[in-house]
DNA sequence: CCGGTTTCTGCGTTTTTATGCAGGAATTTA
DNA sequence: TAAATTCCTGCATAAAAACGCAGAAACCGG
């Protein structure tokens, strides 16, 4: 086998499967591992593999490891915020949960909106704060350090108080058979809390959060009235949601 | 699994979850807890997620930049906040009001200061955030925005269930006739709240703000228990004060 | 077709890298 | 404070890479 075929063979191989090991492909090509590795040299001096230890990447592989812009899928989460604050009216009393689709929620709103905003987090709070129109509760209790969340009883049991037309929860794991899923127990209690409270509850979630589990569990699907992710509504990915009854935006 | 896929994979969690503990890595992808801690440290020095202990935190969640603004006559704050500081001990409650004398409080607490910290204000609650040792619990209610403290009956109610060992009142005017008085009717009611149920309540004032007088009544001078200014506790402005019973810092 | 030259390939040897393991230190948690 | 995790350091090992070399193959101008 010629030099070129080889080489044309492995990048073909790199760009199908976004990896190649040094060892599988010589067997493959029954040539020896020193020329594999001096073909994937001259590929990466061309640039057109990532030569790592072991063996080779696609291009494509790296660039996913960029979070450039602050906070990750930023623009997936403009997408679902712009969707979930079509479900709000003036007047509506809202509820939410912590965490950066929240956020980006927070700073979506349209200046001319008159509700009330109720939540535990004080990252989401603040960007309340700054908006011209909105009421303003927050939920108190003991401070989680970590979530920069009110957790405790007492945020329980003022959740429970309140009736919220609507509760956006802001997701970490969804998924048709386990639900919603996450990794924090405190956080996990008062999410039942909210849920539990309102009249309907949204979930908000990017793609790649969905079919996807977390150790603890806060609630099945069927509590869930509506899904908010930045695909299109008839994305397949989806459809098991809809077939479970939700609503998917 | 090669060692770029698997930080790859890592990076992806971490964004995704905002968090990952190394003990279920190490299970999830089957390689021994050190190399996913070598991982996690080498993607920390990429400045690609946060090491914390037991795992990695993702980068985008951590930061609630709060503007460090020139704070007006920060030096006599920062003397008046060490003052302050003396009075408290490990395992105190303590329950503050807002304002930028009692941020300076909270930015010098000495990090080993174990203590229970209670208040309305979200700036504050931000500064308490940051401290390792200290349990910060949020007074929730109604949000002004103005004052960014919480205020209302719910807030109130809350403050008449406990009985704090100090209580710590930024002072917007004090006189030795009128005692502390203010300006805004909400925190003002508040404010009595807190000084009805504290143990001993500390009120702290810059010297300009001596001798001053606001339109609406938070208490009289004989509620105080101590008073601390920037000033030296001899200066003939503070005698008034240590004549009406007050110690004077 | 033939020497000379260049390129390619495989084989040992040496270096480097990746990973796991043991222990003791440090940190967290109860 | 005591117990349990987690972390770090050094070390051992195996895998992979680098290096030098030599034989084989290809290329080439006569």
């Amino acid at each position: 086998m010629l030099k070129k075929e080889r080489q044309a063979y492995i990048l073909h191989q790199v760009n199908l499967h976004n990896k190649v090991l040094s060892s599988s492909l010589c067997t493959e090509i029954k040539v020896s591992e020193d020329t594999i590795r001096r073909d994937l040299q001259e590929l990466a001096e061309e640039g057109k593999v990532i030569k790592v230890h072991g063996g080779a990447l696609s291009h494509s592989f790296n660039d996913v490891s960029l979070p450039l812009n602050g906070v990750y899928s930023q623009n997936q989460k403009k997408t679902i915020a712009h969707k979930a604050i079509s479900l709000i009216n003036n007047g509506m009393f809202v509820l939410t949960s912590g965490g950066t689709t929240i956020m980006e929620l927070a700073r979506s709103l349209p200046p001319q909106l008159k509700a009330t905003f109720i939540s535990g987090s004080i990252p989401v709070i603040l960007e309340y704060m700054y908006h011209p129109n909105i009421e303003v509760i927050l939920i108190g209790d003991k401070i989680s350090k970590n979530s920069k969340i009110t957790v405790g009883s007492e945020a329980i049991a003022k959740i429970k108080q309140i009736k919220p037309d609507l509760c956006f929860l802001g997701t970490n794991a969804i998924d048709v058979k386990h639900g919603i899923t996450d990794n924090d127990w405190e956080v996990v209690q008062l999410k039942k809390a909210m849920i539990e409270s309102s009249k309907r509850v949204v979930c908000l979630s990017i793609a790649e959060k969905i079919n996807t589990v977390q150790p603890i569990r806060v609630c099945g699907i069927d509590e869930i009235d509506i899904l908010i992710t930045e695909l299109n509504e008839n994305d397949p990915v989806l459809r098991p949601y809809k077939d479970a009854g939700l609503k998917v935006l």
